[in-house]
DNA sequence: GTAGAGATTCCAGTGACTGGAAGGTCAAGA
DNA sequence: TCTTGACCTTCCAGTCACTGGAATCTCTAC
């Protein structure tokens, strides 16, 4: 297979999987005229690659858990540990983002969103008003 | 004022500082010897800043609403323009990594973490098993 | 023979910093 | 006066996970 059959099977782009081969993530032999030549347990590892990063794990993380899948040896305890501290990073994010969410949520309501300069975005972002300046 | 007081001052980091000095959002004055002199308006600035970029808003949409802080005849449409599709940008963030929060949390309580290999998390990534494969 | 699609490599850019090296400046203490 | 150490300067490289583009090669069809 070439890398545009393989990037139709596995849903990433041609320059993604070139840029796996290039940090050691798949090794795709080559044909005699310097073209990638896939087999079928590329396009699996390709697969499994595009389905880790889609769950938001990184390249890095996406190794360790293609090398547990490709030691029969593993414990599974490896794996959960690995996408626990993922959950908990997702949720740290989320939580920090709704911080973010009520607060900008709130000064959009506030703002009238007309003509007229006032405007409680802006004078959040510029912070308290400091003393001794007229209101 | 010199760097450190400024980074003191305004919680970004002196680094931070020459950094958007370099891309032109602030534009301290020179003392003799070289170093950087910030008066109260480049502190503000940098305050105003720090806050923005706390509240999750790119470096961009950071100069833009610094250009409207400092236009008087401004329109508070624009501020609530630009800060309302960066709030439904966090919202579609937000939904996006529940979805993912979803996924991770149900594999992640289905594994059993022990010593065995057996592992949904890495049959979820493996994607479905081919017909004809064994069960 | 040639056109076009698709393959190759390599280099640069993204965003928003951060780290580190090499060297200049200043105030305080021996 | 000299030195030490803290602070300042510039510049270059690295981060993460690609993505775009240029220059060049290979293959297939007409």
């Amino acid at each position: 297979m070439k890398i545009a059959d393989v990037a139709e099977a596995s849903g990433l782009s041609a320059k993604t999987i070139r840029y796996y081969e290039d940090i050691g993530l798949v090794r795709p032999m080559r044909s005699e005229n310097g073209y990638r030549a896939f087999v079928e347990t590329d396009v699996h590892k390709l697969r499994f690659l595009a389905r880790a990063r889609s769950l938001g794990f990184s390249i890095d993380e996406c190794r360790t858990l293609l090398s547990l899948y490709e030691d029969r040896a593993r414990a599974s305890a490896d794996v959960k540990t690995l996408a626990a501290a993922h959950l908990r990073r997702i949720d740290r994010k989320i939580a920090e983002l709704e911080g973010l969410r009520g607060t900008l949520a709130t000064l959009v309501a506030q703002c009238h969103g007309d003509e007229r300069p006032e405007c409680p975005i802006l004078d959040d972002l510029a912070g308290p008003a400091h003393a001794g300046e007229r209101c």
